[in-house]
RNA sequence: GGGUCGGUAGCUCAACGGUAGAGCAGUGGCCUUUUAAGCCAUUGGUUCAGGGUUCGAAUCCCUGCCGGCCUACCA
């Protein structure tokens, strides 16, 4: 086929082939040149001052993303690490052959440019270019300039088109990462050593989640990911690490939802010396450096416009007076399970009447409590089976000293008492473990023997902590390759 | 796992039983400050896949694949 025809076929990427094999013909090879980057969109744009006399010469470099071409001069667009920046190209300024050999570039293409700053006419800090190369070449179109990407499983499969075409989802990833930093920023000021335990576990425990199941073949013998990083911390604290933290992924073999990915990234922080009690400020201080260094507002806007108020202090509840309250006029505690049943129905929540009694009631907290805590909550008070590593409540064994904290209708990070009694513990597990005696964390156990100090611990889930803070309508918005089925 | 909605050009979307279209992108022109630039011309389709109903299917039915939402499972 002659060139000509292929380009008849009207098929983009043939003819993006084509051009690229002309210029290497011309001695050009697009995946063999670089340029200098001297300054970021954002960098060039902060040297611009008043007079394009006195603005410096920039150099710039990056995607092209839009391009209007009028005869013999030209508007472009650029994106780069912080977004976009116009570029004007005219003829009379880079050179008659140069200006032919821009005019054959494509959206999509990587370039490099140089010049002085300049206000266009509508006050768009824009780069009149005097020198540019092209660093790289691009095969394939990019989404539509407007709209964007919006096939929801091509924004997941192809994030790259999302992040190029899609500048609110570009931030809210960015604002992703500046949360993390934050947090570390956040807890290495105060003196926590963050660190890294395995994920590759003998046993999978920590929480009631099924695992991923794995094979390590140097012990020939099967493994887990982890589902919870507590285990190792504790024993890190047993070891003098009084302040540790991880901020890592766990993986959790379940459902995939709106607000659950299998793998998704949890920060654990435990502090000796304290106790929920401690872990209620350093949470309310943590979320609150973050808006003040991230977000510059307390304040955020749901995806559905709802707004949540993130200053000041937060409200406290005990879990057993919410329940008592949202299942009304009788003493939730007082009825049998039967008639804990029958509420049920009457509330049109739907249980499995073959649950515990406390499951029940857990049941009632999550489908109609939970969901309306939209404003900032401390939960107090959960019953003790709910938590199998937290101290009991003084004076009420049947409560245990945690708090989990609610916000926008999810529940973002527990704390506990941590509990340090090695045979309190023991039994706890042994309770919890039922028939499955053998799957009782025993080398865990001998740590807690030597003796743990007292401490307050948290777990916050960091992809509901982005979706509070960023408004995001579901955690895959928050994940940049969230888990899909693969294509064959 | 169940329910439900969807999959049409590279992208965003029409057409909803009667010849598959538009905008953007692409290609060829015009245009030396554009802002979703504009103007003229033009290429591009196994309508997710496979069956069925029908004179005729993108459209109706069945099965499958992939995804969204709801639900179930879920410390």
């Amino acid at each position: 086929m002659s060139k000509q025809e292929k380009d008849s076929t009207g098929d983009i990427f043939k003819v993006r082939l084509n051009k690229l094999e002309a210029l290497r013909e011309a001695g050009i090879d697009p995946y063999r040149g670089n340029c200098e980057q001297l300054h970021s969109s954002s960098e060039a744009k902060s040297h611009y001052s008043e007079g394009e006399e006195n603005s410096p010469t920039v150099k710039v470099a990056g995607r092209i993303v839009v391009m209007r071409l009028m005869g013999k001069a030209a508007f472009v667009k650029i994106l780069d690490r912080d977004g976009r920046m116009q570029l004007y190209f005219k003829r009379d300024e880079v050179g008659e052959e140069e200006y032919k050999f821009f005019k054959k570039l494509d959206i999509g293409d990587f370039i490099g440019a140089e010049g002085q700053l300049f206000k266009t006419k509508t006050e768009e800090i824009t780069v009149r270019v005097k020198k540019f190369t092209l660093v790289s070449k691009s095969l394939r179109p990019l989404p539509e300039k407007f709209h964007g990407l919006k096939d929801s499983e091509q924004i997941y499969r192809q994030r790259y088109l999302d992040l190029i075409g899609n500048m609110d989802s570009r931030e809210r990833f960015i604002k992703r990462s500046k949360i993390i930093s934050s947090i570390r920023r956040f807890l290495d000021k105060q003196n926590f050593l963050e660190v890294e335990t395995p994920m590759l576990q003998a046993e999978a425990g920590g929480a009631a989640a099924r695992p991923f199941t794995t094979h390590f073949n140097a012990l020939d013998c099967d493994f887990y990911l982890r589902i919870a990083l507590e285990l190792h911390l504790k024993r890190l604290l047993v070891g003098g690490i009084d302040r540790v933290y991880e901020l890592g992924r766990i993986f959790r073999n379940e459902g995939l939802s709106r607000k659950h990915n299998p793998e998704f990234t949890m920060l654990e922080v435990y502090q000796a010396y304290t106790d929920y009690r401690g872990m209620m400020k350093l949470i309310r201080d943590m979320i609150q450096t973050i808006c003040d260094e991230v977000l510059g507002t307390t304040e955020i806007e749901r995806y559905d416009g709802e707004k949540i108020e993130l200053g000041g202090e937060w409200k406290e509840a005990k879990y057993k007076d919410l329940v008592i309250e949202a299942t009304g006029d009788v003493d939730w505690f007082a009825l049998s399970k039967e008639e804990k049943l029958k509420k049920c129905e009457e509330l049109k929540i739907e249980v499995n009447p073959a649950l515990e009694d406390f499951e029940i009631t857990s049941n009632v907290f999550e489908k109609i409590i939970e969901p309306g805590l939209i404003q900032p909550t401390f939960v107090t008070h959960l019953p003790k089976e709910l938590c199998p590593l937290a101290k009991i409540t003084e004076g009420d064994d049947s409560t245990i000293d945690v708090f989990e904290l609610c916000i926008n209708g999810q529940e973002i990070a527990p704390a506990y008492s941590e509990q340090n009694d090695p045979l309190v513990q023991r039994q706890m597990f042994e309770a919890q473990a039922g028939e499955e005696v053998q799957n009782i964390d025993n080398d865990f156990l001998l740590a807690l023997e030597h003796g743990m100090p007292p401490a307050g611990g948290m777990g916050v889930g960091i992809d509901r902590l982005v979706i509070l803070l960023t408004g995001a309508a579901s955690i895959r918005d928050t994940i940049l390759f969230p888990s899909l089925r693969p294509t064959t």
